[in-house]
DNA sequence: ATAGGGTTAG
């Protein structure tokens, strides 16, 4: 049996129920609730909740530890993330130190990585840049008698295809057959991509063509692909003939689908298209999700830099906004850089920049009470540097590092006066991760580790 | 029950 919820809150009031229930559920059924949230990928709540688990001492197994570890290197945390769960398993080591290699290597009680551990952490070294630890876990896998099945190959064969080098990546598909394994649908997705992405249409039209000839069905993927390989190339007919198709094969347009459209219609600036398919999911398709409404931000957002009608497009990006806030979605880092980097552009209209730095505090501040990371925010130290006030604090794992946003923000606080504090957020890593925007409302002085501690010292802000 | 593919900012 599946958990399946359809918004975070349910899944999180079950295991309130479960961590409050007696006798305790098994790992497995926790494991089935951690993996519905997965599927959602709220990622940093997943963490959370595995980090109250341990506090119940319920014990860990190959499943749930697999969860932990890829919700760690979602989260862009590798370095950080491993030391945590090293800890959490109380292995008595320094911190800092330990890394999934820990699980590799057999340091972690008795349980042993299979496959699917180590798909993950060759995923994780790939994601970070690491190629040659790729081939070097890979290596080890083969060693400790487990062979590389179609997942692993889809990572090497993603490998190569990052790189540019999509002959190669053919190869491997080539080796794949030859040891047996089948490549799927995903693979050839794969190649799809990477050929439009490298400006080989044909070739990844004809490559679509074979794999319907070996029974291979092309899937939302495979059609959002090519879809987006002909946007790219500001071809929308082509794109919205595909579209069509698609839909005639049987196959449903997702979230997906609809945003390369969307944004494709953004991009050749036919404004009237992008509206009416824009009203169309509305009615009838897939609920919009972040990337929908910051692509919609982010057309508005770009006819300011031409000069044209500055304040009433920019009014229109924080209506979309505003929506944005009203609604359950959370918020991401493109949304505040999309609406920064429009108010920079605009001049400097206060009520415009007020509203922004009211929504990061506020959609900030709920993110870091529901994960409940006080904990982590209390061990780590802060620091000066330059003007600007640096704390140091676990906000890092609702936004990864963006050194851009953090440029824009230096560049708002200058033309501002009345912004009297940015404060920038660095992860312990040191990488700078999120921003919070200080208002003039809230007091400098609460300006400390204590702003994040929890609900008591939030109170002095609402 | 866990792992892999396609979208938005710079």
């Amino acid at each position: 049996m599946y958990y399946r919820f359809d918004n975070v809150d349910d899944a999180f009031n079950l295991f309130n129920k479960m961590i409050q229930s007696y006798p305790k559920p098994s790992i497995v059924e926790f494991t089935k609730l951690l993996a519905a949230i997965v599927r959602m990928k709220h990622y940093a709540i997943t963490v959370s909740m595995c980090s109250q688990m341990e506090l119940l001492g319920v014990y860990w197994d190959v499943y749930s530890l697999s969860i932990l570890v890829n919700c760690f290197c979602q989260l862009g945390q590798i370095d950080l993330g491993f030391p945590v769960l090293g800890n959490m398993l109380k292995l008595g080591v320094e911190p800092y130190v330990v890394t999934l290699s820990a699980l590799i290597n057999g340091w972690v009680k008795g349980i042993r990585p299979d496959i699917v551990s180590y798909n993950i952490l060759i995923d994780a070294h790939y994601k970070d840049g690491k190629i040659f630890e790729v081939i070097d876990t890979v290596d080890t896998m083969k060693k400790q008698g487990i062979e590389p099945d179609v997942v692993t190959y889809i990572i090497l064969v993603d490998v190569h295809c990052r790189e540019g080098m999509v002959s190669e990546a053919k190869d491997d598909v080539g080796t794949m057959i030859k040891q047996g394994i089948e490549p799927d649908v995903v693979t050839y997705n794969i190649l799809v991509d990477a050929h439009c992405r490298e400006g080989m249409v044909s070739e990844a039209e004809d490559i679509v063509d074979a794999i319907i000839k070996h029974n291979i069905e092309p899937n939302v993927v495979t059609y959002s692909a090519l879809i987006n390989c002909h946007c790219l190339q500001n071809k929308m007919y082509k794109a919205r003939k595909v579209f069509q198709l698609m839909i005639k094969k049987g196959c449903a347009p997702d979230i997906f689908s609809y945003n390369i459209m969307i944004n494709g219609y953004c991009e050749a600036k036919r404004i009237d298209e992008e509206m009416e398919l824009f009203h169309e999911i509305s009615q009838k398709g897939p609920i919009l999700d972040i990337v929908t409404h910051n692509t919609l931000m982010q057309v508005t957002c770009s006819f300011l830099s031409n000069g044209l009608c500055k304040c009433d497009k920019l009014e229109e990006a924080l209506e979309v906004f505003q929506a944005m806030r009203n609604s359950k979605l959370e918020l991401d880092i493109v949304c505040y850089n999309i609406l920064i980097d429009g108010l920079c552009k605009s001049g400097r209209d206060c009520q415009m920049k007020h509203t922004c730095c009211l929504g990061a505090w506020e959609k900030m501040i709920q993110g870091f009470l529901r994960n409940s990371y006080t904990s982590k925010a209390t061990l780590v130290p802060k620091e000066m540097i330059g003007t600007f006030t640096f704390t140091f604090s676990s906000l890092g794992w609702l936004f990864p590092a963006q050194s851009f946003t953090c440029q824009k923000l230096k560049q708002m606080a200058g033309l501002n006066q009345q912004l009297e504090q940015v404060v920038l957020y660095r992860s312990v890593n040191g990488m700078l991760c999120s921003i919070l925007l200080l208002w003039h409302s809230f007091k400098p002085s609460l300006v400390d580790d204590r702003v994040f501690l929890g609900v008591s010292t939030f109170d002095k802000f609402s």
